[in-house]
RNA sequence: CGGUGAUUAGCGCAGCUUGGUAGCGCAUCUGGUUUGGGACCAGAGGGUCGAAGGUUCAAAUCCUUCAUCACCGACCA
């Protein structure tokens, strides 16, 4: 590609609003514009990367005997009351009405498209196992986009279902998808880690999450010291503290706490630590029809993060949770939020394992402005129950049994699911066994989050001068700078030559034949970070070679005129 | 969904307090001088000041409503 055939579009500054280092290098490097909140327009630098990305997830996928299809994006409503989604949802499930007043989707996701599908054209147990792919648009109503490409509206993803008579072979082909999945981030160069995961509106089972490490990543992903223990802080479980809730010693008082509502000011106030405070968070119960929501309340120690997952996950709580307004609050607690407590609380009440270990601690008393101490679980209160309901804090026993939990932070570029039946159920879909009798199907779905790979590479791969590509994922895997061109028509004959030579071989070169300043063009080269640099000048070229420069190292070296392009295929395998 | 803030040229911003000809830097275009790390000189183009109402002789500026965008939060007990 020549510069005057192509469009840059570089940016000396960034749009304000961009905050990431990915997204404002994408924008920068002229990859991407944003058209209006979470959806953005490729420009050719960035759709050569998303394309490399695409080819090497799909090469992987044929590899692990997936077959690729392409679904709509627009999807008939009646699939998605057939499972039951179309009210689960939500709002992140944007429904379009047709001209004829037809409810539609766009489709956030195909589980229903694909086993749609293969509920009509599968009938026998001979043509399984199946497994599915697409690359493909994906829109997801996000309440809050963000970080550019990261989490847009829009975007473009992986998806793939496959299909099973046999639990064991599903597990089979979720092994082979857990490997293509690693094996894609390998040649990808990332840096990333495998890890047990929430299965959330997916559903099924078993589940893991491919993230890639990065300081800004969205989700904390927490780690054994001395195991192979790896989990989304949303699926680890906090053990119950190894020791004995120690005995009652003080009496339950009131005191007044004017103006003194959050944990840290009552932990201040007393002069104690958070440890010695406990939160009750009231949430609604999922009641039944006719019936106003029930209110339960969950009782966490005061240094404890609430794991709204785990909460969710409990027979009776709302999906999603939904807390208790203050309305709610008012008519179960007769107070302000911050005033209350478990003690004489007439809900179901849901205590964490941890705070289930505390002796003689503060609590709101459920009534404006007013604390109690020296509360004690059965002395005070009755009737509840113990769960899991805090996130992990570093340090934390690891769940496996081995040693201590660190936290990292990471982008999620990959989920596999092993979902069961939920959807082959629902849609009917089956096939006849070798007993020649009708069995539903057990399912799994495999995804990649194929645009954000590019903006999780980003953020792994850059410094003060730009983008970082290796060689896989370049727009551009070599681009020739020639100096002052104009003037010198060695300059200009050589970079041709190369050029042309390069071109020949299937490299992807961009010869910047601009008439701009060296510095500009240099600047611009390691911007969009093409890993290769042949920088074409009289200087050199008396001497009898060129330059060349790699963005990894920066390092320079002197390349023999004759040997530049062996030199360069040398460096591209 | 809640809170905060922003919206003036493609990008980054000033002007608003105290109403009176719409500005700066970068980018773009023309001509010239330059050419090994974001040049210099001379000139030029580009704006419904987010939208709609209102106050006023006069509104980017004051008032009202709306829209869009961003950040923080959604853990607050």
């Amino acid at each position: 590609m020549r510069t005057s055939n192509y469009l840059l579009s570089t940016q000396k500054e960034a749009p304000s609003d961009a905050v990431i280092i990915s997204h404002q290098l994408m924008l920068r490097a002229g990859m991407i514009r944003k058209l209006a909140s979470g959806l953005y327009t490729w420009l050719p630098t960035g759709l050569r990367v998303l394309r490399k990305v695409e080819r090497i997830v799909r090469e992987e996928m044929e590899n692990a005997g997936a077959l690729e299809i392409l679904m709509p994006v627009v999807q008939p409503a009646d699939l998605w009351m057939e499972t039951g989604r179309w009210d689960k949802y939500g709002g992140e499930l944007l429904r379009v009405k047709d001209r004829h007043d037809r409810d539609f989707v766009l489709g956030p996701t195909h589980e229903e498209v694909i086993t749609d599908l293969v509920q009509k054209n599968v009938n026998s147990y001979k043509q399984l196992p199946l497994n599915f792919f697409q690359i493909q648009t994906k829109f997801r109503d996000e309440t809050r986009p963000r970080f550019g490409i990261m989490r847009a509206r829009e975007f473009t993803m992986k998806d793939a279902y496959s299909f099973h008579i046999e639990k064991s072979c599903l597990e089979n082909t979720y092994q082979k998808m857990f490997a293509a999945y690693c094996c894609i981030f390998e040649r990808m160069g990332l840096e990333y880690r495998a890890v047990l995961a929430d299965t959330g509106s997916i559903g099924g089972n078993m589940s893991h999450e491919f993230h890639v490490l990065a300081k800004n990543g969205e989700d904390a992903i927490v780690f054994s010291t001395e195991s192979d223990f790896a989990a989304n802080i949303e699926k680890a479980e906090a053990l119950a503290p190894n020791v004995k809730r120690p005995p009652a010693n003080a009496d339950v008082t009131t005191i007044e706490t004017p103006n003194v509502h959050s944990i840290e000011d009552v932990a201040k106030f007393l002069k104690i630590k958070t440890t010695q405070v406990v939160k009750t968070l009231l949430v609604e119960g999922n009641g039944k029809k006719g019936e106003s929501t029930p209110i339960i309340a969950l009782i966490l120690r005061g240094d404890h993060n609430l794991n709204e997952i785990k909460a969710q996950q409990i027979e009776g709580v709302a999906t999603p949770l939904v807390f208790a307004d203050k309305e709610q609050i008012k008519s179960v607690a007769n107070c302000e939020a911050g005033s209350i407590g478990p003690k004489g609380l007439d809900t179901r009440i849901i205590v964490d394992r941890s705070a289930e270990k505390l002796a003689d601690f503060v609590c709101g008393a459920n009534e404006s402005g007013k604390h109690l101490t020296g509360v004690n679980w059965d002395r005070d209160i009755n009737n509840y129950e113990i769960a899991d309901l805090r996130d992990v804090l570093e340090g934390d026993p690891s769940p496996c049994g081995k040693g201590r939990l660190e936290i990292a932070r990471g982008i999620e570029v990959g989920h596999i699911f092993q979902l069961g039946d939920t959807y082959s159920k629902a849609l009917n879909a089956g096939v006849l066994n070798q007993q020649g009798k009708s069995q539903i199907l057990t399912m799994g779905c495999y995804g990649i989050g194929i645009s954000r790979i590019v903006a999780a590479a980003i953020e792994q791969n850059n410094d003060k001068n730009g983008i970082i590509w290796n060689d896989v994922l370049a727009p551009f895997s070599v681009v020739i700078v020639p100096m002052n061109m104009k003037k010198s028509i060695r300059v200009a004959e050589l970079s041709q030559k190369y050029y042309t030579q390069l071109k020949g071989m299937n490299i992807d070169v961009l010869f910047d034949d601009r008439q701009e300043r060296p510095g500009i063009m240099f600047a611009d080269a390691e911007l969009i970070g093409i890993p290769h640099m042949l920088i074409i000048g009289d200087r050199s070229i008396d001497n009898g070679v060129i330059e060349y420069k790699e963005r990894q190292s920066g390092l320079k070296q002197d390349v023999n005129i004759e040997s530049v392009i062996d030199f360069i295929k040398q460096k591209l395998t």
